[in-house]
DNA sequence: TGGGGTTAT
DNA sequence: ATAACCC
């Protein structure tokens, strides 16, 4: 059962060559409701999907253990709620909630532990190459939203309609506003296409991986995700471009635009600005004496609905991190042991990976009263024979990373003085494909790694424990 | 507030 | 190295 997954989509796809305007251009819109053709890329128009899934981690977990279905279900991060299934929203519980509360507010709420993200990440990128299927334009947020633009491929399947289906075209899920749909608009046609594809983007999450989500299908990033949470869950909504103002004007403040934080809020309020309005009609040259040319031009088109940021392939990550929150951590042995247990994880995480990062770095958080969500960090290169070691098996490559680490710790935390953290991370970033070494250099035979070894698959990193028995 | 990520300065 | 943003 599939509840709130609309129709299938109309099929639109293989059709004979040809199309409405025999493949040399595109029909568009005239102001007295005909169709002309239009040279090929005049209309800078995109058509862009934001995919959401529903509370992605709790689904993780119930696919993980189905008995945990129709159970109210909460993600738990140390003492922290950080999502939950929509049988425990019902009863109260919220994401981020605290423990005791959600267990006051529901008794009967199911917790499991999410602090380790190993499934949820590989869940989460088998959602990214499901949708780069689609297109290959596919920018990450998170590890449970995806961009995809969606432009190319609408334009194929317009050149592959038939002029007589054009006037049968239908969208699928949600129309914003219930706006009144023009089928001589290509505008409104491109967007309902981009609907089509949303929904067999959805269809497929659900076939192959047993996952639903939301979808909004918009002309730029911002309005795709704006509307993909209006109706929740399992449901998605096309924004056409006459209800823009409508959709950015319903939000109640300029936070909940996104590109504009905590941070950018505060400084907005101080200047008298809280509604979507009040920004839209805020002198613009205040405005960037305020927050810099930049921020200012940016989140003032924002409010427009204007956003031309394009849709990023977000491609293989750029880092990879590992970190654990605690309430204190005070002497250099227990900083070490923690460490090393990020830092065993990172390996095994950059071993399966197969590119190699060039630079490590280390986190800490002090504790502090106020200003608890600094950090501070110091990084460094990974030196190469170090580099070279990765990947290779049963060289121990932790016990000069763990130096490398607690040089960098000792460069941070005065050990001789008292202190109390409550955060370590080690980041692996600067990621290089191989060793850069090119085939037929000296570089090249003289690195093991190319040539004569065998790659084998994964290896695991033990913690050296001492009290282990054989 | 967790355990991640990204880009800009 | 930090600060801002996103989830």
């Amino acid at each position: 059962m599939r509840p709130g997954l609309r129709s299938p989509a109309a099929s639109l796809g293989v059709n004979e060559k040809g199309g409405a305007d025999g493949g040399q251009g595109r029909t568009e819109a005239r102001g007295g409701g005909g169709l002309r053709v239009v040279p090929e890329g005049s209309s800078s128009s995109r058509v862009i999907v934001h995919v959401d899934l529903d509370c992605f981690y709790a689904q993780v977990e119930m696919i993980s253990n189905p008995e945990l279905k129709g159970k109210p279900l909460g993600v738990q991060q140390k003492y922290l709620v950080v999502t939950c299934n929509y049988e425990a929203r019902k009863l109260g519980v919220k994401k981020l909630m605290n423990v005791r509360d959600a267990k006051e507010k529901c008794p009967q709420l199911v917790l499991v532990n999410g602090e380790d993200l190993t499934r949820y990440r590989e869940m989460s990128y088998k959602v990214t190459e499901l949708l780069e299927e689609f297109s290959p334009v596919v920018e990450r947020l998170g590890f449970d939203e995806n961009f995809v633009d969606l432009t190319e491929m609408v334009e194929k399947r317009l050149q592959q309609l038939q002029s007589d289906e054009l006037s049968a075209l239908t969208g699928s899920g949600h129309v914003y506003n219930n706006q009144y749909i023009n089928l001589h608009d290509i505008v409104h046609i491109r967007l309902l296409v981009g609907s089509q594809i949303a929904a067999e983007m959805r269809e497929a999450m659900y076939n192959q991986l047993g996952l639903t989500g939301c979808a909004g299908v918009a002309s730029n990033k911002l309005l795709a995700k704006l509307v993909s949470g209006i109706f929740k869950p399992n449901q998605q909504t096309v924004l056409l471009p006459e209800s823009s103002q409508v959709l950015i004007q319903s939000l109640s403040h300029v936070k909940e635009m996104p590109g504009i934080g905590y941070k950018t809020a505060k400084r907005l309020e101080a200047l008298g600005i809280s509604s979507v309005l009040d920004l839209q009609t805020f002198s613009p040259k205040i405005l960037e004496k305020e927050l810099g040319i930049s921020v200012a031009q940016r989140i003032q088109k924002l409010s427009f609905g204007e956003d031309n940021s394009p849709v990023t392939p977000s491609g293989p990550p750029q880092s990879f991190s590992e970190e654990d929150s605690f309430k204190k951590c005070s002497s250099e042995v227990e900083a070490k042991n923690k460490i090393e247990e990020l830092l065993a994880s990172l390996l095994n995480r950059v071993c399966q990976d197969g590119r190699k990062p060039h630079t490590i770095r280390l986190i800490i958080r002090r504790y502090s009263s106020e200003n608890h969500c600094s950090r501070e960090s110091r990084q460094c290169p990974i030196p190469s024979h170090v580099i070279q070691k990765l990947g290779t098996g049963n060289c121990d490559v932790m016990t000069p990373m763990v130096d490398i680490l607690m040089k960098l710790f000792r460069n941070m935390v005065n050990v001789k003085m008292p202190f109390h953290l409550t955060l370590l991370s080690v980041c692996l970033c600067n990621l290089k494909a191989l060793n850069t070494a090119k085939k037929g250099t000296i570089d090249y035979y003289l690195t093991p790694s190319l040539s004569t070894t065998s790659r084998s698959g994964k290896r695991s990193f033990k913690m050296k424990d001492s009290h282990m028995e054989d």
